[in-house]
DNA sequence: ATTGCACACGTTATAGCATAACGCAATTGA
DNA sequence: TCAATTGCGTTATGCTATAACGTGTGCAAT
C-alpha cells in the first residue's frame, strides 16, 4: 500500500519520528506533541496504525518503539522482510533487507504449511560508535 | 549456561509453561499459580528471568509472552539463533534453527561493526490446522 | 563462631504500554 | 437525502514490567 495524503495527526507523528535520531515510544511521541494539541495516547496510536499500514513507519517489537522507515518515499513493504540492528546504548537503528534470509525463512514456513503474515527480525546489541 | 537445580518458584513457573499448549503472558502464569501462593507479578518475572538465562524458556517479544523451549534438557542458547512461527489463531508456536540464516544475519552485523547481543526472529501468521 | 556476601523471596507501589467504548464531525457515494 | 466510512477527541480501563524496600537462608572466609 502506498501512502495517501496524510492527515494532520498522521503528519505530526510522522514528522516527530523522522526528526528523531532513533526509535521513540508512543508516549514519548505524545509528549513531543502536547504543544500541538495532543492529549491522549490514542491520538498517537491511531496515527501510528495508519503509518505502519502505509509502510512509512516500523514498529520495533522488542523495545516497544517506532521508527521512521529508512527509505523515504518508498513503501518498505515492497522490500520484503526487514531486519533491524538496534543499539541498546545510543538507540540508533540500522535497517537491512536480505533476500536470502527472506527466502530461507519463507521456505521453512512453507514446509510447515504455515502462512506468514508479519515477520520480525531484530538484533539488539552495540553499534560501532558505542562499542567502547 | 546450563540449568542448575531450579528453585520452587522457578519450577512452578516452568511447569506451567511446559504444560501449556502455547505461550503464556506473565500475568496468565501468575493467575495459574495463585493457588500455589503466588501473589505478585515479580514472583513470576523473577523466575522467568532465570529460566530465560538458563535457556529453558523463550520470550516472544512480539506477543509479550513466554514459552518453554522445544528441546527439553538442552540449552537452546547453544543452537544459535532461534526463529519462531507463532499462530495468531491458536497460539501454537513452532521453533526453528537455521544456520544459514544465522550466518547471513551475523555476516551483516559484522559488516556494520555491530556487536549483537540478542536476536529475535518471530513470524506471526496462521498454522496449518488453523488455515481454514 | 561470627561476619559478610550472594541469592531467592515477599510486598507495596509505581511506571510504561496499549486499547475499549462512547460520541461527534466531515466526506463520499448511492 | 441517507447510509457508510473515516478521522478525531475524551474518558476510562486493562495489560506489561520494574523500582525499592525488607526478610530469611546458606555458605565461605577469617
Amino acid at each position: 500500500m502506498n501512502a495517501p495524503q496524510l492527515t494532520r495527526n498522521q503528519s505530526l507523528v510522522f514528522d516527530v519520528l523522522e526528526k528523531a535520531e532513533g526509535p521513540l515510544s508512543a508516549y514519548t511521541i505524545l509528549d513531543k506533541l502536547r504543544d500541538q494539541g495532543f492529549r491522549a495516547p490514542l491520538q498517537v496510536y491511531r496515527a501510528l496504525e495508519k503509518l505502519l499500514e502505509y509502510g512509512v513507519v516500523h514498529r520495533l517489537e522488542s523495545i516497544n518503539s517506532f521508527v521512521a522507515c529508512a527509505h523515504p518515499g518508498e513503501d518498505c513493504h515492497s522490500h520484503g522482510i526487514v531486519a533491524f540492528a538496534i543499539c541498546e546504548s545510543c538507540g540508533q537503528v540500522i535497517e537491512f533487507h536480505d533476500h536470502e534470509v527472506d527466502h530461507r525463512l519463507m521456505g521453512w514456513v512453507r514446509s510447515q504449511k504455515f502462512k506468514p503474515a508479519k515477520t520480525t527480525i531484530e538484533i539488539r546489541g552495540t553499534c560501532e560508535a558505542c562499542a567502547a
